[in-house]
DNA sequence: GTCTATATGCGGATAGAC
DNA sequence: GTCTATCCGCATATAGAC
C-alpha cells in the first residue's frame, strides 16, 4: 500500500476520534492538524474541505461496522444464538473503546438538518445494523415482529450510549445490550 | 411583568428552536439576533455570554417539563394508569411541536465532553424524568425494576427521537411510547 | 434598553515554493 | 507530498452614543 493512502487512513482514523469525542462544528482544521501531527494546509491535499473528510470518515465506519460487526448476523455455519452473542459482545468492545459515544448518532443531532449531505451515509449505516438484527431475531419471530424488535434494539443501544455520556457510567449501555442479548431467549 | 422580563422570556424560547434545529456550535449570534428580530449587541445586556444563554435555556426547559410532564406522574388522585396515560401524551405533544428533537440529549452530545458546565442541569432534568417514570411504575414493580424499566423508557424514546430526525419518520418515537403506555398493562 | 461601530481572533481554504 | 505564508469572512464580545 503506497504511503499516501496509509497517510490518509491514519488521518481518517485520528479525526474520527476528535469529531466523535469534540463534535464536528467544535472542531477546527488547526486542532485536527495538531491531534494528526501534520501542517494544516495538508488537509486540503488529501480532502476537499472538512465536510468531505466528515463525508469519508462516516463511510469508514459504516464500513468498519459492515465488516466487524454486522456480518457476524449472516454467518449461516453458527447457531444464530452464537450469532447474537458474538454481535453484542463485538458492539460491546467497540463502544466501549470509542470515546464520545456513536459518531453516526452525534452527527444525527448536531447537523442532519443543516447538512442534509451526510443523510445517505448514516442511513446506511442503521439500515445496516437493524437488518443484521432482524435477520437473526427473524429465526424466532414473524418479519414483522422481527424488524421492530431490531429497530427497537437499536434505539435502545443509542439512548444508552447518551445516557452513558450524560452520567459518566456504562451501565445505560451495557443494559441495553442485555436486553439485546436476551431477544432470543 | 417588567417588559425587559418578557423580552428575555422571548429571547430565550426562540433561542431554543434555533439550538435545538441547527446546534450550538454551528449558530452564531447573528442567526440568533436576525431569529429574534434584535440587534447582536442587546443578547450582551441580557445575558453574559453565548453560554450563559444556553444554560438559562437548558433550565427554562427544565423547568418547564417538570411544570407540564414530569408532574402529572404525582397527581395522586387519579389513578396511576391515567397519569401514565397522561404524561405519554403529553410527552408525544411536547416533541412532536419540537422540531430538532430533545435539546437536552443533542447538548450531552454536541459538548458534554468540552463544556463539562452543562452537565449538572441536564443531569437534573433526566434524573426528574427517570424518577417520575419509576414513581409510576413502583405500583406494580419492586424499586430496583421500576427503576430500571424507568431508564429503559427514556433511553428508548431518546433513541427513537434520533431514529425519528434521521428518517423524517415518527414511527420510531411513536413506538417508543407505545412500549412505554404498556408498562402498566 | 437599544442602537451603531468596532476590536480581535479564529474559521476554512488557497497560492506557490521546495 | 509537504511546507510557509496569507486571504477573507465570520465568530464572540465590547465601547459608548442616545
Amino acid at each position: 500500500m503506497s504511503k499516501s493512502i496509509e497517510v490518509k487512513r491514519q488521518i481518517i482514523s485520528k479525526c474520527l476520534e476528535v469529531f466523535r469525542k469534540d463534535g464536528y462544528y467544535n472542531t477546527g482544521i488547526k486542532k485536527l492538524a495538531e491531534a494528526c501531527e501534520i501542517k494544516q494546509s495538508l488537509f486540503y491535499y488529501y480532502f476537499e474541505s472538512k465536510e468531505h473528510l466528515l463525508e469519508e470518515i462516516l463511510k469508514a465506519v459504516h464500513g468498519y461496522f459492515a465488516r466487524k460487526v454486522f456480518n457476524l448476523a449472516y454467518q449461516e455455519e453458527k447457531s444464530v444464538h452464537q450469532r447474537l452473542e458474538e454481535m453484542v459482545e463485538i458492539t460491546r468492545e467497540v463502544f466501549m473503546r470509542a470515546e464520545g459515544g456513536c459518531i453516526m448518532a452525534n452527527t444525527v443531532l448536531e447537523m442532519v438538518q443543516e447538512q442534509p449531505q451526510f443523510i445517505p451515509v448514516i442511513r446506511g449505516f442503521f439500515d445496516d445494523w437493524i437488518a443484521a438484527n432482524a435477520h437473526l431475531l427473524k429465526e424466532r419471530y414473524v418479519e414483522k415482529v422481527a424488524i421492530e424488535k431490531a429497530e427497537q434494539a437499536v434505539q435502545d443501544v443509542e439512548g444508552g450510549i447518551m445516557l452513558m455520556r450524560l452520567y459518566n457510567d456504562p451501565k445505560y449501555f451495557f443494559k441495553a445490550l442485555e436486553r439485546g442479548r436476551r431477544l432470543l431467549d
